[in-house]
DNA sequence: GCAAAGAACGACCGGTCGTGCTATATTCTG
DNA sequence: CAGAATATAGCACGACCGGTCGTTCTTTGC
């Protein structure tokens, strides 16, 4: 069973993500966080170490979300061209995210911390790599089942899926724009088409 | 001539701006930059009405720093696939920036932006469209020169051309990867390629 | 059911934030 | 060169920052 202060602990990480969703991990203060879970700010910081502790504890659950929610139920489609369809459109379900608030926590800690060195940074960055990886190593499959070229780079491949996510992001969050989808998933469709083996 | 305040306005939004590509336009404050620029920090802040209207000048200085050292320098070259050329070439120097420090500030805005209502993100917005306008009719020139193809979605191509800048930054500036720019370059030499009108 | 452990509190620390107001120093103009 | 205009400094403000303190209330294990 789960303690009291595992359950109270739990609820300030995730009140956390959320509000890191919108003002970032950086903007995150613990007076406001406090006042959102109902704590005094020192109730709540006696669960922490530091802040810095807390980010890093926040940036954890936001990839244990974003494997739960994105890469588990992906994996759990049959291997190929299937699977990598299905990560693509988990992505983009995760970044449209809940009724339009907030942005794609890890596309927006790029930019906070592209040049803020510290452990924050280098858990980002493990986490980014993994992503890479992860669609790669899905488009390799997909190679081996016959279904995409073998002479397809799997890794610029896994750029190019990044980089739909990204400019998605932008017209979707930023520029309110509403062919957003449609933008991203012709762009999908478009990269599959020319990486599938020729028939 | 210029006044000596109009020089040391120069200035500040200058230092400024380079600030603002590392921490952020909301991250810079009265207080650094006053000591970056040797003024005392209510010498500084006379110049402005509020930091909002300095936020706003900064940005609307990048702004036209991009136009000057992305847009205009494309736009003499020969209308059709060299314009088109120029200004992914252009724009990816741009995003690399001088010596590694900082991101495109324009990237990092939207994240920082797409959901803090303001002038700033107004400005911002107006800017992003902008520069997508700017590539699709690059594209569109070059399909009336018979370059590209005619049913080829010039905002669809925009569109793509922002993302493989996107996944470019990302890939550079956070993940340190060595061939961040030949992703980027691969990616887009093949876009360019099935743009092209069929041989 | 009692004592040890854990959770939450309010007050407070030194700092920094953006933003005023007022006075002095510098630059511009006639 | 005098006087007007402008540029900068100094100082103070209220709010908030991350973080620490000693204390109290609540949960837990025996």
């Amino acid at each position: 069973m789960m303690t009291k202060g595992e359950e109270t602990r739990r609820e300030i990480v995730d009140r956390a993500l959320s509000l890191a969703s919108e003002v970032g991990l950086e903007g995150l203060s613990l007076g406001n966080l406090a006042a959102d879970v109902k704590l005094s700010k020192s109730g709540l910081f006696a669960h922490f170490k530091s802040k810095e502790a807390l980010q890093l504890e926040v940036l954890q659950r936001a990839i244990d979300r974003f494997v739960g929610e994105v890469v588990r139920p992906a994996l759990a489609k049959p291997r190929g061209e299937p699977r990598v369809a299905a990560i693509f459109d988990r992505y983009l379900a995760w970044i449209s995210g809940r009724e339009r608030k907030g942005s794609c926590l890890f596309i927006a800690l790029s930019q906070e911390y592209d040049d803020r060195p510290g452990a924050v940074r280098d858990l980002l960055v493990k986490s980014q790599r993994d992503w890479h990886q992860t669609i790669a190593r899905a488009a390799r499959i997909a190679i081996e089942q016959g279904h995409f070229r073998a002479d397809l780079d799997v890794e610029q491949f896994a750029y190019e899926v990044v980089g739909i996510g990204m400019a998605f992001q932008q017209l979707y969050k930023l520029l309110d724009h509403p062919k957003a989808e449609q933008r991203a998933r012709t762009a999908f469709r478009d990269l599959v088409a020319r990486s599938r083996r020729p028939a």
